[in-house]
DNA sequence: GGAATAATTGGCGAAATTGCCAATAAAACC
DNA sequence: GGTTTTATTGGCAATTTCGCCAATTATTCC
């Protein structure tokens, strides 16, 4: 995370901040809640359920995305429910999508 | 990176596919190799003097990002020259922006 | 107030990531 | 063949991430 030399100043801020919201996306567990959340929204224990983690393993997870201000957390009652604060993170999975598509073809060619 | 119970099966592979997607664009670095590489294809001599880190570390970053599908590299002569797989992965910092300046909106209102 | 449910935080060991140096590979040039 | 330039790979120490358990906080219900 130094960048030693010549990336400097605002610029290398701003790469760090936009690989901060990268790293957030960056784990099976958070992809999964990211795309559960793209249906509505869902209280913690909800996804803790659906993935089968410990409660406090999701709780950390949720931190990681709220912090790169992915999603937004609310309070209702004993439940705590969240959502996604930026919808067009979505339109990223399609082209995620085009990468292993075109990357399990190329194998496939290959005769990987 | 075990996702313990639920999540299983293809399911689980995918969404770690994906992950490994995320990961290759979640470092400084490789964000400005991606950014540099939209403009035209680049050699590693070229980025590493811009990165201004040691050529083995940006070798090391540049194979993360061809793994995950991101980049291809050609060899002319003693040079070899990395460009962009996949393109629309670029539509995606648009996104990322927005998150951001959602974000600094968000802190200046609550006067952080 | 006390018990129950939902979620976050602290802490710790295990695993993964990062970056440099040294060694190796691959092509070009003499 | 030997040297030079370009890039990759191996290895290692430092840092970061991950996931569980235990403890704590917050709210509801009685």
């Amino acid at each position: 995370m130094v960048l030693t030399q010549r990336l400097k100043g605002e610029f290398k801020v701003h790469l760090e901040h936009r690989a901060r919201v990268m790293k957030a996306l960056a784990h099976p567990s958070r992809l999964f809640i990211v795309d559960e959340l793209s249906r509505g929204e869902r209280c913690v224990c909800e996804l803790t359920e659906m993935i089968g983690a410990d409660v406090s393993t999701v709780s950390k997870h949720l931190a990681v995305l709220r912090e790169a201000g992915l999603v937004l957390d609310e309070r209702r009652g004993v439940q705590i429910f969240y959502r996604l604060r930026v919808p067009c993170i979505l339109n990223f999975f399609g082209c995620v999508e085009a990468v292993l598509e075109e990357t399990a073809r190329d194998r496939a060619v290959a005769g990987g």
